[in-house]
DNA sequence: AGAAAAATAATAATTATTACTATTTTTTAT
DNA sequence: ATAAAAAATAGTAATAATTATTATTTTTCT
């Protein structure tokens, strides 16, 4: 892997922000800086990122994929609302993950907690 | 919503197999008993499913969703090598659910815990 | 049984993502 | 510093999953 001024945008975008921002919203904000930067190197980055272990992609469900800078042990909470990604101070605990790998006899790579509902913003909201 | 036999179908489908099926295979399925079925009375009646708790929808990043007829709390392993997904006798603790509804002040509909890896078949297979 | 409401089949449309290719950038070796 | 080789990019076409649309059929209610 080469290095490339529009994948180190992307990384330093990505590790900038606690949105969890979706491919079109990293080539949105990439854009400023390089203006002809094409969608699919934003993917095809952001794969590379992913399989590297530089970034998370989460998938929630709601149709397109969101991307993760922080790579430390976290879980996220998905508002099922207003479709924002929050990240949490929780992790799976090691007793857990060795449940997991002795269940599956595999390896664990990630392990991850996922929750939903709605949240805090979305409640307030909704009593208005 | 309103009986349907589509539906019921779909219903008895997922809670018979321990596979976590995508729409397509769904469908492929019920088509056996209702050769007329299509393609988007399986998306709708999932998505019917879900929202009514009847039914998990499962997004691993890998292109499509899967679904899961047992809504009991467990948690699940994906295999990144076959794209298998295991069920699994994991769930989060009380303790972790108290802690992200008190992190997000919002309300805790779902939560469950996710694990990545290559699982035991895929590892005897890379030994061949 | 007959009217009203909901669900369906068939298909068109949409949207996220990947594939392709000619050109440009980065690396390597001289 | 420069030229060849390797990798990455921009631009766009293609693919694949999902959703929308609409005329018809099924289900429910009285």
């Amino acid at each position: 892997m080469n290095y490339s001024r529009q994948r180190e945008s992307i990384k330093q975008y990505l590790m900038s922000t606690k949105e969890h921002p979706t491919a079109e919203i990293i080539y949105q904000h990439v854009k400023e800086d390089y203006p002809k930067i094409s969608l699919a190197t934003v993917y095809r980055n952001l794969t590379l990122l992913v399989d590297s272990g530089e970034a998370l992609k989460i998938s929630t469900g709601d149709g397109t994929d969101h991307y993760d800078g922080n790579t430390t042990e976290h879980g996220h909470y998905y508002c099922k609302c207003c479709h924002k990604l929050i990240d949490l101070d929780i992790a799976p605990t090691t007793g857990q993950i060795l449940a997991a790998s002795s269940e599956v006899l595999g390896t664990i790579e990630t392990a991850s907690l996922m929750f939903t509902g709605v949240c805090k913003d979305c409640i307030i909201n909704e009593e208005k």
